[in-house]
RNA sequence: GGCCCCGUAGUUCAAUGGAUAGAAUAGAAGUUUCCUAAACUUUAGAUACAAGUUCGAUUCUUGUCGGGGCUACCA
């Protein structure tokens, strides 16, 4: 129960007693007070004038000396500034506050309500390396998954990865080709680069011939279509289909290396999952759901034998499900799985971390499965998230202009060491401490700088600007817990539960403020999906403790009871800044 | 063509229809006998444009201009 809350039944309460109005709670807007006035939460009265045909004054002076008169607990103080009622909480609440959950190491974290929750996310294709855009998917479905946690959901991690098709054939043709027998072994290569390599180099070739075949007069859709190596990695895609032993030897042999490849990146970035599906064992699911679709008249089938699905009725197109040959298409399978995840979990949500490129793809997923009827369709969410831009615009793999995430780690843990060294205060560090210390810093600060954005939106990466360890970023938050854990590691003796005297100062008081929010914010980052509004909140909630601690000394406090106090306050911040660092997958140094 | 999303300080990001649009960074000026200056304090700087709805619009509606995405019997 957070004070907002009490300040909303209370005010409907309030409304209730004095005009005998009939107020819902929710509907009770509740702020904070703007730093410039008198109070700490504001009550928006403008809504209620016109039902009450009272000025916004008279309402908040009646309200507020209602307040006053029957919430002794909660309030101590009121002003009335146009519409706007501003209260000021007792600072007896606050320090009860305080000091009932100062201790608490699980502050802001809900016990399980019952529901279960699948996040996918990650979802990989097997025939390139991870790259910045990927990181996103990373960081956001992780975190995701952990603030879901975090509000009282039980949750599912998966990942499905697209293991066979075009793609992958593409680099094992070019494998066969040129590849003299490359091994991630006899080459120091990683796995998925090395696979990520031969994509790259069946492309050229590709370019190459279907240059050559224009030169010598045929069409460019001809060139495209005829261009030998894609010729030879169709009939490849069609050899594996039919399960021809040295096309699935080979298959296995290189998706081998890349699972090892990812798996290296993922340990780095802690990327895990508690299910795997690959697309090669659930490519053909939906297969019956196409039969089903048919019987119940969800689909229909045109004369070329090929079967689709109207969605002209909801503003969208026709689709096809399932293609004139009898195969399926890619949303066939999608069907199929969604169905797949709800019966092996009986899942109440399903959530896809996905490109907002899919945004359509998602849209016509959820609503095929709600006309099948399918007990999963209402729970599918699509957790849509913006690109990643370059400063010179989208990252194209054929135009080499990505950014690698394996690169892009070890460059941000290289400056990171770098600019520790500079400070010099890693003296008494050894070596694994700051390898340690290193990785917590330049890999914090990329997590931070993806996640404090709006997943819905686009976002741009500059490799030069990007990379900042000052203000908005993870390594001043982790700064900031460092020196309340250095605070913390000096004061051996026990703090106690109560004694912490009974006024505020107000930069005491703004810490507690912040800190009561907490739950609030998890509930509303778990609602809306969005890890971001955890990544600004931890910010903001660091610079207030920073600016306490400028102002205020802790160890030689001007008494006991402050010191005491304050000894609350170092331990409480401490443990908001790691829970709510965790969630984002970021890890908080002891000392930096 | 049709459908969808986005235009906020030089730059990167905020702002459930609410008070004087917040941060960070880059710029200017300060703070170290005192718990870690990766910090703190002060300062300057923005809602693409035009109408409309409203007591009140960055937010909702319409139009203009600019940017992006989707629109495959690809995945």
């Amino acid at each position: 129960m957070s004070i907002v809350t009490d300040i909303k039944k209370a005010a409907a309460k309030a409304l209730q007693a004095l005009y005998n109005v009939n107020i819902n709670e929710a509907d009770v807007l509740v702020n904070s007070t703007k730093p410039e006035f008198d109070g700490d939460y504001t009550i928006v009265l403008f809504a209620f004038v016109k039902q009450l045909r009272k000025s916004p004054e008279i309402l908040g002076k009646e309200i507020g000396d209602y307040l006053m008169a029957n919430e002794l607990q909660l309030f101590s103080r009121f002003n009335v500034i146009k519409g706007f009622l501003n209260l000021t909480i007792k600072d007896t609440y606050w320090l009860h506050f305080l000091s009932s959950q100062y201790n608490n190491a699980a502050y802001g974290v809900q016990a399980h309500n019952g529901t279960r929750v699948m996040v996918e996310y990650s979802s990989p294709n097997t025939n390139k390396p991870l790259h910045l855009g990927h990181l996103r998917n990373n960081f956001l479905g992780w975190s995701t998954a952990e603030i879901l946690k975090a509000s009282g959901n039980e949750v599912v991690k998966t990942c499905v990865v697209n293991d066979r098709g075009i793609h992958i054939s593409k680099s094992m043709i070019a494998w066969q080709w040129f590849g003299n027998g490359a091994t991630p072994e006899n080459t120091g290569i990683k796995g998925d680069h090395l696979v990520g390599d031969y994509y790259v180099m069946f492309n050229n070739e590709y370019k190459k011939e279907v240059e050559q075949l224009i030169s010598k007069g045929a069409s460019k859709e001809e060139a495209e279509q005829q261009a030998p190596i894609m010729e030879a990695a169709r009939q490849m895609l069609v050899d594996w289909e039919k399960g021809k032993p040295e096309v699935r030897d080979l298959w296995q042999k290189m998706n081998s290396w890349v699972y090892k490849g990812f798996d290296e990146t993922y340990q780095r970035i802690g990327t895990d999952f508690d299910k795997v599906y690959y697309e090669s064992n659930t490519y053909l699911l939906g297969k019956d759901l196409v039969e089903e679709g048919l019987q119940k008249g969800v689909f229909y089938r045109k004369e070329d034998n090929s079967v689709w699905v109207d969605l002209t009725a909801d503003g969208l197109d026709e689709k096809v499900v399932q293609r004139k040959d009898g195969t399926s298409v890619y949303i066939t399978q999608d069907i199929g799985l969604a169905e797949q995840k709800q019966k092996e979990y009986n899942i109440q949500q399903s959530i896809y971390v996905v490109g907002d490129e899919q945004n359509y793809h998602f849209k016509v997923l959820k609503l095929i499965c709600q006309k099948l009827g399918l007990p999963s369709a209402d729970g599918i969410h699509h957790l849509s998230y913006g690109m990643v831009e370059l400063p010179t615009g989208k990252m194209k793999s054929r135009e080499g202009t990505v950014v690698d995430a394996d690169d892009l780690l070890d460059e941000m843990v290289k400056i990171a060491a770098q600019k520790t060294e500079e400070l010099g205060k890693i003296k008494d560090f050894n070596e694994d401490e700051l390898k340690e210390l290193y990785n917590t810093i330049g890999i914090g600060a990329l997590k931070f700088f993806i996640l404090r954005v709006d997943p819905k939106k686009r976002m741009v990466f500059n490799p030069e600007e990007s990379i900042d360890f000052h203000g908005f970023t993870a390594p001043f938050i982790q700064y900031t817990y460092a020196r309340i854990k250095s605070i913390l590691r000096k004061e051996n003796s026990a703090i106690q539960a109560a004694n912490t005297g009974n006024v505020l100062l107000p930069l005491e008081k703004e810490l507690i403020v912040q800190a009561e929010q907490f739950p609030t914010i998890i509930a509303e980052a778990a609602e809306a999906y969005d890890p971001s509004k955890v990544a600004v909140y931890i910010y903001n909630y660091a610079k207030t403790f920073n600016s306490f601690y400028t102002e205020h000394s802790v160890t030689n406090a001007e008494s006991a009871e402050k010191k005491n106090l304050r000894l609350q306050l170092c331990v409480l911040t401490a443990h908001i800044i790691k829970t709510g660092m965790c969630l984002l997958g970021i890890e908080v140094p002891e000392r930096m």
